[in-house]
Order: structure tokens, then C-alpha cells, then sequence
DNA sequence: ATTAAGTAACTAACTGGTGCGTTACTTGGT
DNA sequence: ACCAAGTAACGCACCAGTTAGTTACTTAAT
């Protein structure tokens, strides 16, 4: 069996494009929206298929969140902020995210999803709580960096600090097509976009910095 | 007839009861998640009386999203904030966002609902959209006041004011579920929400004073 | 008497899920 | 090297339950 030739069967190449379907249509129309039979179409795969590898639907949504959670996980680590001076890591921090989410839109979305049904499809992934418990560390241990070379002011709780990072971002990109139509506002232009990412960074730098 | 007694027909009645069963159904379960029967049942209407009234499925979360958006800016608008000094009406302002996504958590599942479709159902909401202005107005108005004492930093936009001061309050509560579950950290306790109020208030309020 | 409010039964299209059979690939005995 | 037997990947056709929307009718209010 060679690698690189496409074989007529292969069940991690149909897994994936399973995977890789189902996370653009839960994606797009949410758990209950999404269509198993066009989640099947799109992954040119048999229906069958998905009742094979992930045993239902909501399985599947499972599989999707976990790996999209996965994803963002692994790129924050991919990172290296501990090497970076503490203010120069925070921006850089708040500027991948902004951008993550630009990039990823299919994760908002799945997020949002996820917790419309109250989060009841992520109570199983364990593995995702082990990373996000990384990732806190991680922002804990620039914030502590900041204070002692004197840049931060102390006692900002990291979990908030997290959230609102997030947020800035996350509601922004999530809410645009409201904001667009009530607020008459572009929220995608280029210009729009770069604004709204030097004031996320203005907000997160006015809270940390010293006073 | 007598508006006082209960009568056996009422159009007004059984109307704005379909619309509060569908305003609870839609924000519960989403556009595609919410079923007719059950709005039908929960209304205690018949689901012939939805489609008489609102014409049909999309057409009727139409009118609980523009109901939803009208009742929350007419709220804002009773704030009378422009009665308070600049830094004052600021902070009512944070807290009174956030009360109200606390007391109607309805609010925010809508209109998330509302940008899963990508805003296609407001579109015809003019109203909503006029209401909307008063309200940019309104934090504008802030802002202006606030530069002019001495208080707030000039050139603040209060466009994205308005945007952060909506998402740290909005993420932490919608997303709460999958926070609670991946970070490992209560959201909802009363000690949690008053924690989070008073990091949002310091949040804009460093962004906002002058330096 | 007329009109508007309300009801129940129905339907056509859909939707998640499955039973059952087929086809490609692997493995182990010779 | 070959082949028979086993296994995993795959597909067709269908079901049982659901769902938005409708038809045809009854009943209360003016």
C-alpha cells in the first residue's frame, strides 16, 4: 500500500472530509439546521458512513467541536509568548485571536452552537478542558511577568482578562451582520476591521498598564 | 365589551401571546430548532391563529426579534442619562446592559439567532434601526460631555464603545456554558456576576480617563 | 346576518437513522 | 507466489416519525 496514491478505500481519508463537512454545515446552520444527507453529499461520502465512524449526529457534533476546540488550542501554544517581553506578548496574544477568529470564522459559529444547547457537547471532551487550562496558565504567567518587570498593574485576575479579550473580538465578528444593518456601520472593511483591532489592543493595554 | 373581563375571542390577546410563546421557543431552540406546534401549544392558541396573524414561521421570528430589539431601546432611552454627570451616566450605562442581559436572557439567544442567519430578518426593520441611531446618539452625547469636563480622553469612538461595552457583558453571559466547562470556573454565582460587572466597569472606565 | 376568531384533521415534503447486501483490501496457510 | 477466508469500507433503498403549512369547518361577537 503506497501513501501517496489515492486509494479507492480509505477510511481516514473519508473520516476527514466526514469531519471537515459536517464542522462547514454545523458551522453553517448550527446542530439542528445542518443536514445529515448534505454533510454526507459534501463529504462525498455515503451517509452510511457517518452512522459508521460517529455513530450519530450529535456525535458528530461532538467530534467537530472537540477538533475545532483542539485546533485553537494548539495554535495559542504554537505561539511562544513566554519568550516575548510581557506587553509585547499580551498584543501579540490579542492580535493572534482577532485574527484567529478572521481566519476561522466556522469557529465562532460552532462555538455559538455548542452553547445554544448549553454546552452539553463539550461536557465529554476532557482533553479540550486540559488545553484551555494550558492556555490560562499561559496568559497567568505573562500577566505575573508584566507585574514584576513593573509594565502591569497587579491583581488583574487572568480568567476575566481572557474573557475580555475574547469578547472584544468574538462579539464583534459574531454580531456584525446585526450591527451592520442596525448600526449602519461597516464592520468588514479593511479600514474597519484594522480600527477595531488598535482599539481591542488600546482596551486590553489601558487596563493592564500601570497607573 | 369589556377589557377587563376575559373574553372567549381576542385577536390583540391571542396575538401577543403567540408572540411571547414564539419570543420564549425562538430564543430557547433557534429559528430552525423552534417548532410551530409547540409555540401553537405553549401559546394555547391554535397553530392556524400563527399563520393568520404573522403569515408564516420566518415572517413571525421577524416580528419577536423587531418586539425584542424595540423593548430594549426603550429601556436604554428611559435611562435619562443625560441628566447624570458624563462618568456617572457611564457606568449606569455598563450596569444597566448588563442587568438587562441578566433579567432577559432571552435578548441575547435571539439575536443570535438573528446573526446565525446573518441578519436576513432585520433587514426590513426600519424602526429598530431609527432606535438604534437615538441610542449611538445617546453614548455620543456621554462621551462629548465627559471630554468637555475634563473627565474622559478625547477622540474615544462611540461607535466602538457602544461595541465593547455590549461584549464584555454579552460574551460572558452567552458564552458561558462552554466557560464554565473548559475553564473550570463558576460564571453564574452571584459573588461570579459581581465580579464580572465591576471588571467590565473598570475595564471601560480605563479606556475612557484621561491619561 | 355578517364577519372575524378559532379548531381539528390533513398533507406533502423532509429527516435522522437502519437493514441488508456488495466490494476492496488484508492476512495467513500452503 | 498464490489463494481462500475474513474484515472493513461502502452504498442502496427504505422506514417511521416529524414538520411547516393548508383545507374545510364551527362558533362567538356585533
Amino acid at each position: 500500500m503506497q501513501a501517496t496514491k489515492a486509494r479507492t478505500r480509505d477510511a481516514d481519508a473519508t473520516k476527514s472530509r466526514i469531519l471537515a463537512a459536517a464542522k462547514a454545515e454545523f458551522a453553517r446552520l448550527g446542530l439542528g439546521g445542518a443536514r445529515v444527507d448534505e454533510i454526507a453529499e459534501k463529504a462525498n461520502a455515503n451517509k452510511r458512513m457517518i452512522y459508521h465512524y460517529f455513530g450519530n449526529k450529535e456525535d458528530l457534533f461532538i467530534a467537530v467541536l472537540e477538533d475545532a476546540y483542539l485546533n485553537i488550542r494548539t495554535a495559542e501554544q504554537e505561539l511562544q509568548l513566554d519568550n516575548l517581553p510581557p506587553d509585547e506578548a499580551m498584543e501579540t496574544l490579542i492580535r493572534f485571536t482577532w485574527d484567529y477568529y478572521l481566519e476561522h470564522p466556522e469557529f465562532i459559529r460552532l462555538v455559538n452552537s455548542a452553547n445554544l444547547h448549553k454546552g452539553k457537547h463539550l461536557k465529554s471532551s476532557q482533553n479540550v478542558v486540559e488545553a484551555s487550562r494550558t492556555y490560562v496558565a499561559m496568559i497567568q504567567n505573562i500577566l505575573d511577568r508584566g507585574v514584576e518587570a513593573g509594565l502591569f498593574r497587579p491583581n488583574v485576575d487572568a480568567g476575566q482578562l481572557n474573557i475580555t479579550i475574547a469578547a472584544i473580538g468574538y462579539y464583534y465578528l459574531t454580531n456584525r451582520f446585526s450591527g451592520e444593518i442596525l448600526f449602519e456601520r461597516d464592520y468588514m472593511t479593511k479600514a474597519a476591521l484594522d480600527d477595531r483591532l488598535a482599539f481591542n489592543i488600546d482596551t486590553i493595554m489601558c487596563l493592564l498598564r500601570r497607573v
